[in-house]
DNA sequence: ACCTCACCGTGAGGTAACCTCAGCAATGTT
DNA sequence: AACATTGCTGAGGTTACCTCACGGTGAGGT
């Protein structure tokens, strides 16, 4: 049944894709997060000051939808709106103390987790993993 | 901020298996079916006369999300249900003969992309991330 | 001053792909 | 025969998206 080599390599790519994100879904129920709100709540925190449709094109979402990742944010208290003073429009999205304080703590779980993850792949392999990848994300 | 080279790892692994993912999407356009139909299909091809239940543990979904799945897939002719002659409670699924030409020809159409996709790696290094991909997803 | 056109976020409402739980029929076990 | 288990499905819920329409607002004419 025609499975070719290029085949298998497409499922790996998949497969580990899916292991990562199952993993990564674990380290963050301790915040009660969802991978989503984590990865909003990272762009959010490395621009602090986000409009809601730089957040969505961040996340590559609807703008629409980015409203209701903020909605979800700031029900929990993590991010709060504040109105964008430069354009009354536009309101702007930034972590509140203790959003800032998660984020910090999910940052570093889900490092800690990626070394355990990947660690067993001595260094040198995870260098050249990471070259070939990027040759075919970037390329 | 933190991202440490295993961050970056994993968001390569993440990035690549969406790039995979959003092309596969734009080849299985022809035929109107999500990448989760087309992987049914597959899954059904490769074992003809299934029951629901090992549909769904192929899929890895829970057995009343296959009914659903194999409900689509009906709807559009490219299965069937029979019932399974050695237990009266189970149904089987198999493919139509409609089914079983479109699974053919997607399944050329997805290793035909794959090798777009991926060939711009030489085959010594196609095979070399492959391995350390194993390593990764079985160790 | 006004008009138009583009843009901002959001309410309303929809969809896909999952889930759990309960129920029915058939089977297996004691 | 009684009971538990298995295989599918109806009912109903969730999540994470979407489009479309609308009420502000900003920017550029005229």
């Amino acid at each position: 049944m025609a499975t070719s080599p290029d085949d298998d390599l497409g499922e790996l790519i998949v497969r580990a894709a899916r292991s990562l994100r199952g993993r990564w879904r674990e380290v963050l129920e301790p915040w009660d997060l969802s991978p989503h709100q984590a990865r909003a709540l990272g762009v959010v925190g490395r621009t602090e000051g986000l409009r809601l449709s730089a957040l969505a094109e961040g996340l590559r979402i609807a703008p629409r939808s980015a409203t209701e990742v903020v909605d979800g944010l700031a029900g929990r208290g993590l991010v709060e709106r504040v109105p964008d003073p430069t354009d009354r429009r536009a309101v702007l999205v930034q972590l509140t103390d203790e959003g800032r304080q998660v984020q910090a703590e999910v940052s570093a779980a889900r490092a800690a987790d990626a070394r355990a993850a990947l660690g067993r792949l001595p260094a040198d392999e995870r260098a050249e993993l990471a070259r070939l990848l990027r040759r075919f994300v970037d390329g």
